[in-house]
DNA sequence: GTAGTTTCTCAACCTAACTTTAGGTCAAGG
DNA sequence: CCTTGACCTAAAGTTAGGTTGAGAAACTAC
């Protein structure tokens, strides 16, 4: 009863605004599938104040290399309809902090490595375990079929080392 | 004399197979600047051995999310006509290293915070952090001119933070 | 009630990073 | 001599993640 009430929704601007985002790029969001909302008499979408933190997830995620698509899966895991409570969102970050911790040994590993990795002559990708990142999260970009993880099985036997 | 002789030079195929890219993306590549091969009789283009480590160079940093044009731009400090000599690369390593170490701290300031922010309720961008990364890298894609880090300045005052 | 601001849809455009296609060249082997 | 395979160029296509623009309808305020 008591608090509930003046629970009409918010406009795309309102939420532009207190997001950050553009209003263009919350449609392609709805688009996309990460949000949606109703829309009232007169057609216009009207969100729900909780899609504030939704989209700021979307964001965050993106900062690390999530693709939209996977975004939107991580996103899956949050109530439909209901409300996402504190609980729901604890729940996704779990998953979402594993992620994190193998991105973050993949860089600190990168780093360990780098002086040893560039410096030295054991950049030949045979050896270096930088090029299978085992977490993919990146992809920053389009096309590309073939970026790491699945190149062609190298020829062993030589000594390729020093190039 | 000795060791040294056989330098022909190698094919944008033999490179390619040494590095796991595809033909095509060495080529655009070449057309980026990043590298620079010299041109046999026939026409076809020579490279020089080095240049596969300069092509995992430029794998390894867009990993990090660095654009072709950043690491253009992060490869000038390589020697242009000499071959890069392992001081060479490590020079290079070093300002890598820094955007490295940064960004690891996010990625841990993130992670740290991430059930008290996620979780919470402040995720509500006037507080929070993340969403000021000051390390950009990472740019995953096209177009977008307002991402993060020009956002219009947040009307403060009210209680905004419970959504 | 009317001006001004938001919002709507839809299609076109944009950038980055490539791939694909079409049409032709070059070098080696049988 | 002919075929095969690697290579060439130039232009067009693709994907992700949006932005821009036009024309119309809806909300807000005076």
């Amino acid at each position: 009863m008591a608090g509930q009430a003046r629970q009409a929704g918010v406009s795309i601007g309102v939420l532009a605004e207190r997001t950050g985002l553009a209003v263009s790029a919350i449609r392609y969001y709805e688009s996309q599938g990460l949000v949606t909302p109703w829309r009232n008499a007169g057609g216009q979408r009207r969100f729900q104040r909780a899609d504030i933190r939704r989209l700021s997830f979307v964001m965050i995620a993106q900062q690390l290399g999530f693709s939209l698509t996977e975004i939107r899966a991580l996103l899956a895991g949050l109530p439909g309809r209901r409300t996402p409570t504190a609980a729901d969102w604890a729940a996704l970050s779990a998953g979402f902090r594993d992620r994190l911790d193998a991105r973050i040994a993949t860089l600190q590993a990168l780093r360990d490595n780098l002086d040893g990795c560039i410096g030295c002559g054991c950049l030949s990708l045979e050896k270096c375990r930088l090029y299978n990142p085992g977490d993919r999260a990146h992809a920053g970009g389009a096309g590309p079929r073939y970026l790491l993880g699945d190149r062609p099985a190298a020829p062993q036997g030589a000594a390729e080392t020093g190039d």
